[in-house]
RNA sequence: GGGCGUUUAGCUCAGCCGGAAGAGCGCCGCCCUUACAAGGCGGAGGUCGCAGGUUCGAGGCCUGCAGCGCCCACCA
């Protein structure tokens, strides 16, 4: 046994993670059956950016959850991913290195990235971009792994995958295979939400709600009798896209005018007037005009109406250069030839100052807020575009699959419960399938190609799809089956598929992935499928949605059967910590600051699923705790000796008995907390625990334990500390790795976090008949000596001549069985006196003051 | 508009099944106590958001309202 004179927290990081990768500490042994593996879905941090206090957070939450699991005998098959894959990644390799892909561009094998990002950002070919891209993201892996290291997650990492790795690409390449084959992958032509800077697609999940300043512009449509009928609108840049105008089936203004044309300003196109109960009378005039494509509201329309449709916003998001067919007139062809080519800002502008000098617009503008769709990574809002793109379907169209998938949502145990909700209210309000295809670059490619025909058009239904023996496939360098590479855009010869996968279309297969799904499969029957998925609330409607979704259709099964939500992290004035709010700290500074078991502690005091405020005072607290634990520990140790923790039958003193006893009752509490994945109650009793221990406990036997009482009391107190101290540290292992670790190190053979979870049925039998009512009334009298001498602003080492306490019998009598200790640690020197009352009291008679 | 959560000491938060309001920080005071002065001991400090109700008894239950946060929604 080695104990330090000084022990110190500092440097246990480094000494521990690397001791713990060479022992192999936490490798994943599958030789167990399924019942004795817990297998957790980690979620793969975005690795194109910095981690921040949210994911320090989470994952230690998720950390100490498998730290429980694995003392209490489970092997716990807990891998980390990267997700390298994706728009993050393409972001930061174009920002980073000043660059932007052009996939016109042919690949350039010398390439070498500028050293100084050039402004403006030099265009480089695909394959360029996304050797780029491979090659940054690999650095930044490194520098993730890393921080986890030293923050002490307890993650196997010879299991690490990324999503865009081979075994990846593989995946979702063969599951999106087997959708096309059994009907659940489907392509279609239809209006689409479209970022005009990213020029991609994007699906419903992905979208926010911004609110910005708009207005309402009054604008006349012509009648044929000389009337106008005036329509209110946000967007009049679109009226050169108007199809028809819309009111409500029942709006007496509009009754007359159903099934007759109106003409629009402008452009003088005939447009009919229609009914539609979307329409709503209270807004604007009551009457609407229908775009291709203004909101969701249009296309709607425009379906359940059969519509035509007249689209003039083009993918870059700028107005078309030639008008839509419909409009003939020549002055009319003139106006649109002055909103051509513009941006939309722009020909908004443009198009209000053409209808005033026409007189067409009614009143001046009315400002107003209102809420606009964004993808949640864009900065200008959706357009909504008409363009060919792959579909999952997900229950946005097909009520059956709609109910199976919220039966899914009810089958899995959410912790905290309520947040079920937040799945139910996604699953009911899909609006359609799922979009996966991405208008990207460095994604996992679709590995598919279209035949082309004697004119070299292809035939887009008709698509031929990699064999599963050649996956992953870059369908834009591999040429399909039957074809030569030579016949790649010629007449009767094919053409990729240039898109690649939303990034979801991979991250919903992480249980897949990480369980080696047709690659291992002994790996994957023995941990899949898995026991739990820890993610944050903001990828309900995604990751843990799609993750269902998945496995519903692959494998008719639910992917976990628990999921946790952790909660977010808030900044001290209780806002959500964002970058542009200049408020992040970096995970690495408070690490270093306070400490791994520190900045855990703060983490795993988040109850579950509840927001917190990064409090660096928790810290302090934690930072104070660990030290305590050390020097706590070196004490016991110091009088402990060589005494074997577990020779327990030398526990004889009532007070010992009593001790163990509350010891076994908080075993209950805490495993029965870790068991319901509430880790943040686990540490609350431990931690409450072991500060009365200090305290009280300690100070009560210490006189015994160095030996002022024979040698039986002696070795009963010593045996009794040592083992609460052993039980202690096993119970704060899942939270304060490192100094439990420290500790373990000083007088005990392995290490702690292969410890077994502590056994509260051996800790009740130890106790024999220990009455927890007698640590109970010695600290209660212990306190009371304390604030007599405190009172008297005296030291606590003052002598008491008297000590006299009146209570009820029986807590005189269990006070009477650890009289001997009680005096010691009160330092009485005189009489002690019980007195049988009614009426509690203590009351403490000390020395005389002989200072100056 | 619908839903979920939340509201307890100056601050950050506990409070399990309804049974005498808690912790830490901060503040004030004291104590060098042979584990710990980067410590220890003690003290002050609360109308448990508001209004009703159920109950012998409510911070926990019921109803309504309000503030805050979030989720969802077809927002011309």
């Amino acid at each position: 046994m080695t104990v330090p004179d000084k022990p110190s927290l500092d440097g246990l990081e480094g000494i521990w993670s690397t001791r713990w990768e060479a022992d192999g500490t936490y490798r994943f042994d599958r030789a167990h059956d399924r019942a004795e593996i817990f297998s957790i879905d980690t979620p793969p941090p975005t690795v194109s950016g910095s981690l921040h206090m949210g994911s320090v957070f989470g994952y230690v939450q998720t950390d100490t959850i498998a730290r429980f699991q694995r003392m209490r005998g489970r092997a716990v098959f807990y891998p980390m991913g990267w997700d390298d894959n994706g728009l993050p990644t393409e972001r930061r390799v174009q920002n980073y290195f000043g660059v932007r892909c052009d996939p016109g561009l042919p690949y350039d094998p010398g390439f070498e990235a500028p050293s100084e990002p050039p402004d403006p950002p030099r265009a480089i070919a695909r394959r360029n971009f996304v050797e780029l891209c491979e090659g940054l993201v690999v650095e930044d892996e490194a520098r993730f792994e890393e921080l986890w290291r030293h923050l002490g997650l307890s993650v196997d990492w010879s299991l690490t995958y990324t999503t865009i790795g081979k075994a990846s690409q593989r995946s979702s390449q063969r599951a999106f295979l087997r959708s096309i084959t059994r009907g659940e992958a489907y392509q279609a032509e239809a209006p689409t939400l479209w970022d005009v800077d990213f020029r991609t697609a994007v699906a419903q999940a992905e979208l926010e709600d911004r609110e910005l300043p708009g207005a309402y512009h009054a604008v006349k449509f012509h009648r044929g009798d000389g009337d106008a009928v005036v329509i209110e609108t946000t967007r009049p840049e679109l009226l050169a896209a108007c199809v028809a105008l819309v009111a409500h089936p029942d709006d007496a203004r509009y009754t007359d005018l159903f099934g007759t044309p109106a003409r629009t300003p402008l452009f003088d196109v005939e447009v009919p007037i229609v009914a539609h109960p979307l329409a709503d009378p209270e807004k604007g005039s009551g009457i609407a005009m229908i775009c291709t494509f203004g909101d969701l509201t249009d296309v709607t329309w425009w379906r359940e109406l059969e519509l035509p449709a007249r689209p003039i916003i083009d993918w870059d998001g700028r107005l078309k250069p030639e008008p839509p067919d419909a409009i003939t007139d020549p002055p009319g062809r003139a106006a649109y030839a002055e909103l051509a080519g513009l941006t939309i800002r722009q020909a908004q502008r443009r198009i209000v100052e053409l209808l005033r000098d026409a007189g067409e617009l009614v009143g001046d503008p009315e400002r107003i807020t209102h809420a606009v769709k964004f993808y949640e990574k864009g900065e200008r809002p959706l357009e909504i575009i008409t363009t060919r793109q792959w579909y999952l379907r997900n229950g946005g169209r097909d009520p059956v699959l709609r109910a199976a998938l919220l039966a899914s949502g009810h089958a899995l145990a959410w912790h905290p419960e309520h947040m079920r909700a937040r799945y139910d209210s996604w699953v009911e309000g899909l609006n359609g399938d799922w979009l996966i295809s991405r208008q990207r670059f460095f994604g996992v490619p679709f590995p598919i190609w279209y035949p082309l025909d004697g004119d070299g058009a292809p035939d887009w239904g008709a698509p031929i799809l990699a064999p599963e023996a050649r996956l992953p496939v870059d369908p834009s360098s591999d040429a399909p089956e039957g074809y030569d590479e030579a016949q790649r855009g010629q007449p009767r010869g094919f053409v990729d598929d240039p898109d690649v996968m939303d990034t979801w279309a991979t991250s919903s297969l992480t249980p897949q992935l990480a369980c080696g799904w047709e690659d291992d499969p002994d790996l994957f029957a023995r941990t899949f499928p898995m026991d739990l998925r820890p993610q944050g609330p903001e990828i309900i409607r995604t990751w843990l949605f799609d993750t269902v979704v998945r496995a519903h259709f692959e494998h008719d099964v639910l992917p976990w059967q628990h999921v946790t939500i952790n909660g977010w992290v808030l900044d001290p004035d209780r806002k959500k910590m964002s970058k542009s709010k200049g408020n992040v700290i970096t995970p690495m500074n408070l690490l270093e600051r306070y400490g791994s078991d520190a900045v855990r502690y703060w983490a795993a005091s988040g109850r579950p699923g509840t927001d917190t405020a990064l409090d660096e005072g928790q810290m302090k607290i934690g930072r104070r705790l660990a030290i305590k634990i050390l020097n706590a520990s070196k004490f016991a140790l110091g009088v402990g000796g060589d005494v074997d923790p577990t020779a327990t039958g030398d526990a004889t003193a009532p007070v010992d008995r009593s001790l163990l006893a509350t010891l076994a009752g908080l075993a209950d509490d805490v495993t029965a907390a870790f068991a319901d994945f509430d880790y943040a109650r686990a540490l609350d009793h431990t931690e409450r625990f072991f500060w009365g221990f200090c305290d009280d406990y300690l100070e009560l036997v210490k006189q015994r334990a160095y030996g002022a009482e024979g040698e039986t009391g002696d070795a009963s107190a010593r045996v009794t500390l040592l083992a609460a101290l052993e039980t202690l540290l096993r119970l704060f292992a899942p939270h304060l790795p490192f100094v439990t670790e420290e500790v373990w190190s000083w007088w005990r053979s392995g290490s702690v976090h292969q410890a077994a979870w502590p056994d509260a049925a051996a800790l009740h039998a130890a106790a024999v008949d220990g009455d927890p009512a007698i640590v109970a009334i010695s600290t209660e009298v212990l306190g009371a000596v304390r604030k007599a001498k405190t009172q008297a602003q005296r030291s606590l080492r003052t002598e008491v001549t008297r000590l006299v306490v009146g209570d009820a019998a029986a807590r005189l009598a269990a006070l009477r069985l650890a009289a001997d200790d009680v005096r010691a640690a009160a330092r009485l020197t005189g009489e002690l006196e019980l007195v049988e009352t009614t009426d509690p009291a203590i009351e403490v008679d000390l020395a005389p003051d002989t200072r100056g």
